[in-house]
Formats: structure tokens, sequence, C-alpha cells
DNA sequence: GCACAGTATGTAAGCGCTTACATAGTAGGT
DNA sequence: ACCTACTATGTAAGCGCTTACATACTGTGC
């Protein structure tokens, strides 16, 4: 190993010009001329250069960084938007810094102000559900800042996501026209979750207009885990044997869900029909495949990426609520409501 | 709003000290008297001072910062170790810097040289194989560094992970001891990655030290996803109707791979066994369940987070080498095998 | 030939923090 | 009472870059 690491100033001395001349070739190399450009980048190759991040950040109060607090990285939907994130920012030399909540709001106020204290040009969070004291921050740094995987036209922040409301009337729509009418439900924790309770809340207001009911009884909550959605459904089983149909909360619990129905000998779509929600890529390579609603989790995360390289290039910060469609795909685990004979009963011998 | 936002000099102040006793009070407080830690802890609450990271990072030639870069997040393995390596890191300050290589070795090196201007203090990648610039650039930083998801106790650099050749005899072996003989495999694509191309020796050394052989032939390779896991059975039932058994790359490809043996109407493991690789949360609540290995990604996160920081706040950079263990986990898409009327065969009719 | 605008480069003052070194204050040993 | 050894705090010099401003140079129109 030699000595230091080669610094700008280095460069300077090598291409013999100043330290602003080469900061300029680096930054505005329009404000550069050509042959002076190649003297630089001839040094700055040469040396091994790499321009030192903090410092550059410390003298021109950006860091190229753009922060996300996702409530877990391990799920399906939020790497499909944090993968999509990252490729997005990494083509414009941004890089993204990341952090999980574990869907506590306390640990996420935690995570949000580190990496404001990091210095973020944007910040990204899910949901509009947040610790006061998020909002309080971000405010306080004016940085362009979006809630993902929502869509509320009245927001106060830029949000970029889908209707939760209505993808959750649509789920229930499907299963009432099959003819379903006692449907149960498995969902994600609500506490401190919007979209697990609108996707909910939509469930109830159609089933309410069609003249049915939601009874909270016939809803289970649990956390997102397979092992979880089997025992719900398990649980719904015993409780609500007239159940014919189970919106589930993901696809997750959705997969718990059959594994449980497959356990009690009910079969899928005949006996029970399950949904899921997010359109995980596996959940079509399944038999039976699921029903489930789309989840535009990559667009997210691309028109995230570009929405802040957008707000922090032109240094502006302009509110902006993008919805993006959901579209229910109908496959084998949902069919038309058919009479089972209650469990107990001489079933086959009528 | 009010002005700008509150620096070290203005704790300072507010507090009757100097610059360096906040900035002692912060770093070392056990430099630091008592009554005059509280009279700056208070100054710094009323002033809502939040340190500024990139002097911090500029001064201190520090950045609290661990840069990661993997294949792709949208991997359940991958995913899962970030989830945990986040959550370290996070209990002692440090935060996560995230890239993405594709499984590109160019990519990889672009995003490894922007992490380091980005001026981390520790890096991880995953696997052995990159690009030769990747190990000059790590070496003239003289951070910790280490490589993920294998075990060389050969390696110049630190590595933590398990021993893939040995994964892969397993699978040969439990296949093997089944009674299974020709033996077909779907692999990941083996370029540039180690992992991919070691577990397929295991199968092959072991099988060869059984008199068998792993034609070329019996191995389709493609992309880590459900659907060409599905196209790459269907080849392999098509081309070779004697395998009675398939090792798949990772558990989405075995998923698409019993999709595609339910469509060809091959009953699993009646007809065909199939194995997976990682044991994701759900192919245990799958029907029928899959036969995996386990892979300890997990551990391996939460492992790596202890190494680096431990390296890191010690200020050494020894290398360290952590075979972390994998168990075959045998569920029920492997039987015994059982000799299948070729197709085409007037079956049923003996 | 001269004033003026426009362009390319250099000079140097920070950005907000850490830390080596200097200094003041305290206690113990003789 | 004096010296020594500490400990607690202050002073100030950078860390490597960006950028406002100053300066030098070029070409234009009159």
């Amino acid at each position: 190993m030699k000595s230091k690491k080669p610094t700008l100033q280095d460069v300077a001395h090598a291409a013999g010009v100043s330290t602003a001349t080469v900061s300029r070739c680096l930054n505005q190399p329009e404000k550069v001329r050509e042959d002076v450009q190649q003297k630089i980048h001839a040094a700055i190759e040469t040396l091994g250069y790499v321009p030192h991040g903090a410092a550059r950040a410390l003298a021109s109060r950006r860091t190229r960084t753009i922060g996300a607090v996702v409530p877990t990285i391990d799920n399906a939907i939020f790497s499909e938007a944090i993968q999509y994130l990252q490729r997005g920012l990494s083509k414009h030399g941004y890089t993204l810094l990341l952090a999980q909540s574990d869907f506590s709001p306390d640990v996420e106020l935690h995570e949000v102000q580190t990496l404001l204290g990091r210095g973020i040009d944007g910040l990204v969070l899910v949901g509009e559900d947040h610790h006061p004291a998020v909002f309080e921050s971000i405010e306080k740094q004016q940085i362009p800042y979006v809630n993902l995987w929502t869509y509320n036209p009245t927001s106060k922040y830029s949000c970029i996501g889908l209707d939760n409301i209505a993808a959750g009337r649509k789920l229930a729509e499907h299963l009432v026209t099959l003819g379903h009418k006692e449907i149960g439900n498995i969902s994600g924790i609500r506490l401190s979750n919007d979209r697990a309770r609108q996707r909910l809340q939509g469930v109830r207001d159609y089933l309410q207009e069609q003249g049915m009911q939601l009874d909270d009884k016939r809803i289970v909550e649990c956390r997102y885990s397979g092992e979880q959605g089997r025992l719900a459904m398990h649980d719904l089983i015993r409780r609500h044997p007239d159940i014919s149909a189970v919106i589930c909360g993901n696809d997750i619990l959705a997969l718990g869900a059959l594994c449980a129905c497959h356990e009690a000998g009910l079969s899928v779509p005949g006996d029970i029909s399950v949904t899921g929600f997010d359109n995980m890529e596996i959940v079509q390579v399944l038999h039976p495949s699921l029903t489930t609603m789309n989840s535009p989790s990559r667009r997210m995360g691309a028109h995230t990426a570009d929405y802040l390289i957008e707000q922090i290039t032109a240094g502006t910060n302009e509110v902006k609520r993008i919805e993006l469609a959901t579209d229910l795909i109908v496959r084998e685990t949902t069919g038309a409501f058919r009479l089972r004979l209650p469990f107990g009963s001489a079933q086959g011998t009528v």
C-alpha cells in the first residue's frame, strides 16, 4: 500500500489546475474547457482518485443518498419495491440507506431520525400511519418525502400507491358475485397498519351495501406468516363452520390458510374459497393457484425513485399523489358457493 | 420554520461549554463530568440538535455506515440475511447502504465503488466470485470485508456461510439412498455464481463416488424464477423421461418444477422426487411440502453484523471464517424410487 | 484602439465536526 | 508547602470538498 488516498488537491496538482477547476470538471463539466477536462480525467485515472463522499456532502449539503424505512425487508412486496427503488436511484448516482421498523412506530421514528442525521436527500416510508414526531422531523428538514403503498388524494404529503379501500371492495365483490354469503377474514395486525385497516374497511363497506355484515368474530388478526395464517384458518374453520370464503391479508397468510384447509379435509375452491393479496410470483405456479390482488410494488419503487430524483435535482419539493392500478387476478382458489354439509353430519350417506 | 438547523456550536453556547466538550459528551461520555453532561443534554433537547453525519464522517473518518451488495433483494434468502444484518447494525447505531448487482460482476463492481466513495466502514458481498477490481478497491480502503454465503477455509478474505459442496452432496445422498439413479438438475445460472457451481459439484462428486454420473444433458440452467423452473422441468421431463428425481437450485425453482409435474400429470413424490434449497418459510405449508436444504440466511446476517461491528470498534481487520450448519429437511416431495411406466405405454392395463 | 460583455480559471472561505495539544484544576504523597 | 499525576475542559487546526467572488483572457462593436 502506498501512502494516503489521493484527494482532489492531488488531482489538481497533477493536472496543473486549481481545485476549483477539478471540482467543476466533476460537477458541471460544461463549464470547463474540453482539453482541460481531459488532463483532469487523466490525472484522476492515474491517481485512482475517488471523491470523498462525506466531504462532498458537507460542502454541498447534498448526500446523494435516499433513506427508506420499510416494516420488514423480508416480505416479497417490500423487497420488490425496494429492488426497483434502489435500481432507479443507482441509475442517477444515488445510494439507498435502508432501515426497518418491524411494524413499530417507535422503531420507525428512531430509524427516521438516524437517517435524517445521516443527511439523506429524500425519505420513503410505508403507509400513512406514523409517529407524530416523524412528521415534525421531516418538515424541519424540508426534504422530499413519500408515503408508499397508499393513495390518499387529500394527503398533505406525497403518496404513491393503491387505493386500499377499493381493493378490499373488489375482493368482496368477487366473492359475493360467486354467491358467498358467509365470509371470513384473516388480517394482518391492523394497529398502525393503515393498509390492512383500509382493505378490511373496503370489504366491510361492500358487504354492508349488499345487506351483509362482516362480523368482527369472523376476523382473525395475526402476523404475516404462513404458520400464523394456517393457525388462523383452523381457528375460523372450527369456530365458524358455515364460512365459505376467506379473504386473507396477503398471499403468505393465504398459503397458510390453504394448508389448513388441506389439513382439515376441505377442498379449495369446492368447499371453501380463499383469496390473497400481493400476487407474489410463486402463487401462480401453485396448485391450486391463488386468486389474489396484484400489488404494484415494482412500479411503486420505480415511480418513487423517479419522483425523488426529479424533486431533488429541480431543488423543489412539490407534493405529488400517484395512484397505481391494482387488478383482481382470478385463479383457482375461488369458485362458486356450494352448500357444504356441516362437519359431523353423515356425509355421503344420503 | 425557524432559521437554520442548530449546530454543535449552538449547543456549546447554550450549555456554556466548548465545542470539544459537547463532542466528547456525545462520543466519549465517560470523559465528561456528570453535571456537565446533563447541561449539554438539556441544551441538545431544547435546541432539537441532531449531529450532522457528513461533518462527523469527514472529521472522524468513520461513517458508521456499512455497505452491502446482494445479487437482488427480491429473493427471500437475501432479504432474510439483509433483514438481520440491518437489525444488527441498527442496534449499534450503524446504517446500511444497500445495492444490488443483478448477478452481474460489472454492476457489482460499479456499486462497490460507489459505496466506497460514500465512505463505508465495512463491506458485505455475496459469494467469492467478484470482479478483480473489487478486491483491489477493497484492499486500498483497508476496511473489514465479508464474503457471504460461502465458507472457504483457505480464503484470503473473511467469509460467513455454508459449505455449498457438502450441501450438494447431502442432497444427492438423500436421493441415492431413496434408490434414485436417474437424477436431473435445475440450476441457477452458474456463471459468476460460485454457490450454484459448488452445489452442483457436490452433487456430481457424490454421484461419481457411487459409480453414477450426472450427465450435463440432465442439467438445465435458468434464472431463479418460478416460471423458469416450470419450463425447465417440462424440458427435463420431455427430454429425459427416465429421470425420477430432480434437484433444484432453490425453492423457487422447485415450486415451478412442482407445477410442471402437476401439469404433466406426474405425481410427487410417487412418480418423481423434487428437492429445493433455502427452506423458505412458505414451502412447509404447501402440499406436498418441499424437501429442501435449510439455508442459514438469518444467522448469516446476524453474524455479519456482529463481526463487522467488532472489527470496526476494535479498529482491527482480522480475517474470520465462519461456517454455519445446513440441514437437509426431508418433507413430502421426496420418496423412494418406484418404477414408472414410460409415457405413451398403456398404463394400468398390465 | 477602447470599453464592454462573456467565458475560463484561480483564490480562499467555509461546511460542522473531531481531536491533538495546551491549560486549569484537584488530590495525594512527601 | 511543593511536586507529581491525574482529570476535566478549552483552543484551534484541520478533514476534503464546493462555491461566491475575484481575476485574467478573448472577442465584439463602435
